[in-house]
DNA sequence: GTGGTCTAGACCACA
DNA sequence: GTGGTCTAGACCACT
């Protein structure tokens, strides 16, 4: 049993052809900007997300580089990196370009299965009606 | 309303970072995922790609080969490029199979960007009937 | 007797029209089957094969990028090339029924140029007494 | 049921990555190199050749040209095309080396699916001792 | 340092 | 006309 309940789960898709370091900021910025990482959550430490992710740890540090270089983290030498308190600005349209771009790479690689668009609408809806989320 | 009927139109989008050669082939699959392409087929050729999207030759040669290799399309030399069948020895319990692994996986991954099965589902439907892209 | 092992030694032969890259990728895909490169192993980086071999790096790119679209290695942007684990989901019986397939196809065409399964196993045996190629 | 028991049987094997004329032109050298096809044997005509291998009828023409140019067919304007009374000279080396790209062809394509050298030898003898072939 | 992308242009092979 | 291969060289991205 984890002492604390994790308010962000990130996972690294390997084959979406999508950076690393970009995963790991992009779904940051998500958590951020919809609640479920508030102002002064601690993330993970490099390191353990490094292990986590199996990643190397400059990946991690290029993606909090870069998330504190916007101003949307504050890192404190020697104690950790913790949400600031800069809103994200994240509109629908920013949020509907990511729902695009992952979609986008889903439809394609189900179409080297030879699935339609019909076929995952399909199997989604069966999908949700069981409950499942 | 165009005067003629394409069977495919691509375009180049210099912005968004995607290499061009895989949105050569992030377009084509979703064609074919739609039902725009079907099986047999042809693409057009090489050169009056290249030309219609400013890119260079190879370019295309880079993203059919791509395709070739997966087996989406069949290259028959000096003649063209053509959507292969690829609905290969497969049960129905099998494609069962492989969609739900397909769907679980991004469904998962969509979540740790903060977005729902309703929100996929409501994507794609509108995707659909905006008749693609 | 060479002072250094070597995991893999390839070797362009400019006079069998078989293009480069091919060389290069069937030349990779024995040493994984008889063996001499696995799971994990790094291969040669795109700089140093192509010095070594005296052709332009891109057709080396060109070779491991039809390996790892195949799924036989994996590219680690920034760290190198290396050979992929791939036994997939399948279970023996599964294997055994492709193998069948592949042999089938493999002895009709053999057939058809006059050859028997006897002068196959010959030929197999000998190139694996060898030590390949 | 047919009328005359056919001498040679060509098969095309389009992954070979070998033109397909140079696949018809190897598998009749090869049959006349040991014998199935014999002095004065008329060949399938070119339509009825290129129905059979689903190619283009130009493909067929180009394969007996130059095997005409070699000497090793005579070709009878209307009538037809024949083996000529020219020996193939074909040494064991030169069938070695067609052999050995079959194979190399094979094992490669073997293992992209994960089989070994020695799981083919195996399946193979298995194979023989069935009494298949 | 690694690999990835793209261009320009030459030359070859197949139908 | 089609696609296929290769080179040379520039510039970018990731570790």
């Amino acid at each position: 049993m984890d002492k604390k309940k994790e308010a962000i789960h990130i996972v690294i898709d390997p084959t979406s052809g999508i950076p690393y370091y970009r995963q790991i900021i992009l779904q940051i910025e998500m958590a951020i900007a919809d609640g479920r990482l508030t102002v002064g959550r601690q993330l993970p430490t490099v390191r353990s997300l490094a292990v986590d992710l199996q990643v190397n740890p400059n990946t991690v540090v290029r993606a909090y580089n870069e998330l504190e270089i916007r101003g949307l983290v504050n890192t404190q030498h020697g104690t950790g990196t913790f949400i600031s308190d800069k809103r994200v600005e994240m509109s629908d349209v920013d949020r509907e370009q990511i729902l695009a771009q992952l979609v986008r790479g889903f439809v394609s690689q189900s179409a080297s299965y030879g699935f339609t668009v019909h076929d995952i609408i399909k199997y989604l809806t069966d999908y949700r009606e069981e409950g499942a989320l």
